[in-house]
DNA sequence: CGAATGTCAGGTCGACTGACATAG
DNA sequence: CCTATGTCAGTCAACCTGACATTC
C-alpha cells in the first residue's frame, strides 16, 4: 500500500477525488471485512432489500437494490446456492422468477448486517458523531440530485 | 440508468454505501467529461503531479499520484504517445526513467483542469459553498485517517 | 405488434498480484 | 545478496452494453 504523502497538492482538496478516494476505503474495507464471515458485496445489499420490501421478481429487485440486472443473475445464484434466498417460477407471470429471502437468509443477513455496522466505525472513526450526520446528509443530497430524483 | 427510489431504507444512510454510490457518479462524471476533451481518468492525476512537483522516476510518480505502478506504464505511454510527457533515462540510475512534462502537457493539463472545476460544480450542484467545504473537510479528515500518516 | 423479463457473452475502468530482467 | 525499478500478463469487482428467447 502506498503512503508517503500521496495525492499532489491539487487533488488534496478536489471533491472528485476526495470521494473517490475515501470510496476505494470504503470499498476495500466493506470486501475483506465481508469476505471474512462469507459475503460478499452485492450480498448485503440484496438481502437487505428482500427482507425489507419483501420478495420481488428479479428486475424488481434489481431497481431496489441498484444493481444491474446482468450481475444479479450470478448474485442471485450464488445466494441460492447457500440456500438464502429461493428462486421459483411467478405462476402469474411465466416470464419471472420470485425471489425470496429464507431463514438462513434471515440469519446471515444479521451477522452482515452487524459486519458492516462495525465498518462504519473503522471508516469513519476520526469523525465524531455530529460530524458523521453531517457527512451523512451532505452525501444524501448529493446522492438524491444525481440519481434521477 | 436505473431511477426509482434507489436503495433499500436500510443502506439510505449508510455512510459506506453513501460514498460509493456518490463516487461511482463522479467517477461516471469525471470519465465522461474527460474524454469529451480526449482525457483519461488518470492523465489528469499524473499530469497534475508531474507539474506540481517537476519530472520524477516512474516509482516516485506512482507514490505521489497513487497510481500502481503497473498501471503507470500504461498510462505514461499514452501520454508520452501524444507528447504531452517525455521519458527518458536516469544518467544517474539506469533503471530509471525520467518523466517530464511538455509544454503540450501543461496545455493539456491546464484544459482538464478547467474541466475538472466545471464537473464539482455539477457534482456538488445541490450544496451551498460552505457546504461543500464542510464536505471536503470531512472527507480529508477520512481520507488522512486511511492513508497512513 | 411492442414491452418486459431473465440469461449470457462480452467490454470497460481502476485497483491489484505475481513474475521477471535489469540495475543499484 | 538484497532491494529498487520498470515491464508485462493477468485477476477481480462493479458497472455497463448488446443480444437473445420467452412471455405478456
Amino acid at each position: 500500500m502506498d503512503k508517503t504523502t500521496a495525492g499532489p497538492q491539487r487533488l488534496r482538496t478536489l471533491p472528485s477525488w476526495l470521494i473517490t478516494q475515501t470510496a476505494q476505503h470504503a470499498h476495500r474495507l466493506v470486501s475483506e471485512r465481508l469476505a471474512e464471515i462469507g459475503g460478499r458485496g452485492h450480498h448485503y445489499r440484496l438481502l437487505a432489500a428482500l427482507d425489507e420490501s419483501g420478495p420481488a421478481s428479479q428486475a424488481t429487485l434489481g431497481r431496489r437494490s441498484a444493481i444491474h440486472l446482468s450481475d444479479l443473475v450470478a448474485a442471485i445464484n450464488e445466494l441460492a446456492e447457500h440456500d438464502l434466498v429461493s428462486r421459483t417460477p411467478d405462476p402469474d407471470d411465466r416470464r419471472r422468477n420470485i425471489i425470496t429471502i429464507t431463514p438462513a437468509g434471515r440469519r446471515q443477513l444479521k451477522k452482515l448486517g452487524r459486519q458492516i455496522d462495525r465498518i462504519q466505525d473503522d471508516l469513519l472513526a476520526p469523525l465524531s458523531t455530529a460530524e458523521r450526520e453531517q457527512l451523512t446528509t451532505l452525501l444524501e443530497r448529493v446522492l438524491r440530485h444525481h440519481q434521477g430524483a
